[in-house]
DNA sequence: GTCATTCCATACCGAGCGATACAAAAATAC
DNA sequence: GTATTTTTGTATCGCTCGGTATGGAATGAC
């Protein structure tokens, strides 16, 4: 469905570089790149970004929403899981691959694109947060549907066990930023897992 | 032991000026806390806080020393407790209180100080981790005695299981940033405290 | 007292920041 | 063809950044 333009058509594909935008808001968070490393990135100038974006901020922001569809498909997928524990394991393992992906930044863009409140008064963080939260929301509910299951033992407490994984995901995500390997990852992972509760009459 | 001083004497004290600092590297991070920011929390102009302690940089660095050596005691305290598990609990809650003090920023300053490598070549963000690094050995090595002792079951990986307790600190540090309360790190520590092996015959 | 030394206050530097003004270039509409 | 619309390239805006030059203020040495 490609509407009839009128002017000179847009000389690049605005999802792909927007693709180039992650890997810098990534690598060097988003105070860090400067709008000459992004639109050099981009392989575009700068009147063609705000064009296209708004402004730089708005371009974080779709660069993220874009990382969340893509780069964390794995995180809905593993939602599909049969038993909590295999959702919960799936997730750990997917995620520590993905925080060391060679032909990616090490960790994670929602973590490294900004956790403190810097110039602006924490807005980009705070988005951040709302964001991670979201799939901490999205892992207490499959995580609740466990427990009415019988999967998760009675009493246990979905959004405390969804924000336990999540920290381990968060703090895997810290490691691999530092530059830890993946299979440190996976034995953090191999640990975490000891802790997540199984029904007894599950298989 | 004050040296026997020649000229104008200093208007202020370094340390609390340092501790000022402190948090403002906190709030902002290290690219986002700017010499106004600082120098004006601190209570002093630009030129005594680069006659104080060289430039920014330089300051950053004095800044994580004394937080590590003041505000994270806690670490080396609970390396003193007699098990294993009593080290991990202790540092694990002394951790989730000390991330959530009402008299300081939310978080960790070395979590929040700099993760990704901003306009310097990751400088600031390489300290930070090797900084983190150092409170894992110090972790490890505390454990590898528990394995000797017997405190933990042999076979053990004392690197492995002190990895993922900082893993879980660091995760942790992340939703402390990100405005969890105290009683919700608690419940995390909770379930991470499940993962950890006790030898049979501890007490 | 005078001198030497150190610290503090103001005012400023070049550089890089995010963001834009403007005109040439490239497409469609007629 | 001409008119219209949109994108692109260049050059630049005002602003803030980290860092500093300079001269006066405050101390110890003598």
């Amino acid at each position: 469905m490609t509407v009839k333009t009128k002017g000179r058509p847009r000389g690049f594909d605005a999802d792909e570089a927007l693709d180039r935008a992650i890997e810098v808001f990534w690598e060097h968070g988003y105070e860090g790149a400067s709008l000459t490393d992004l639109t050099s990135a981009m392989g575009i100038n700068r009147p063609s970004m705000y064009a296209a974006y708004g402004n730089k901020e708005e371009l974080f922001r779709r660069a993220v929403a874009r990382y969340a569809e893509h780069d964390m498909a794995y995180a809905r997928e593993a939602l599909a899981e049969p038993t909590a524990y295999q959702v919960i394991e799936r997730f750990l393992r997917a995620n520590a691959d993905a925080l060391t992906r060679a032909d990616r930044p090490a960790g994670c863009l929602s973590i490294q694109g900004g956790l403190a409140g810097g110039s602006d008064n924490g807005e980009v963080a705070q988005f951040l947060a709302a964001s991670r939260l979201g799939g901490e929301r999205a892992l207490s509910g499959r995580l609740a549907r466990a427990v009415e299951e019988g999967d998760l033992p009675a009493g246990t407490d979905p959004a405390a066990l969804a924000r336990y994984v999540m920290t381990v995901s968060e703090g895997n995500a810290v490691h691999a930023a530092a530059g830890v390997d993946r299979a440190s990852l996976h034995a953090t992972v191999d640990l975490a897992m000891r802790a997540v509760p199984r029904s007894p009459e599950a298989p």
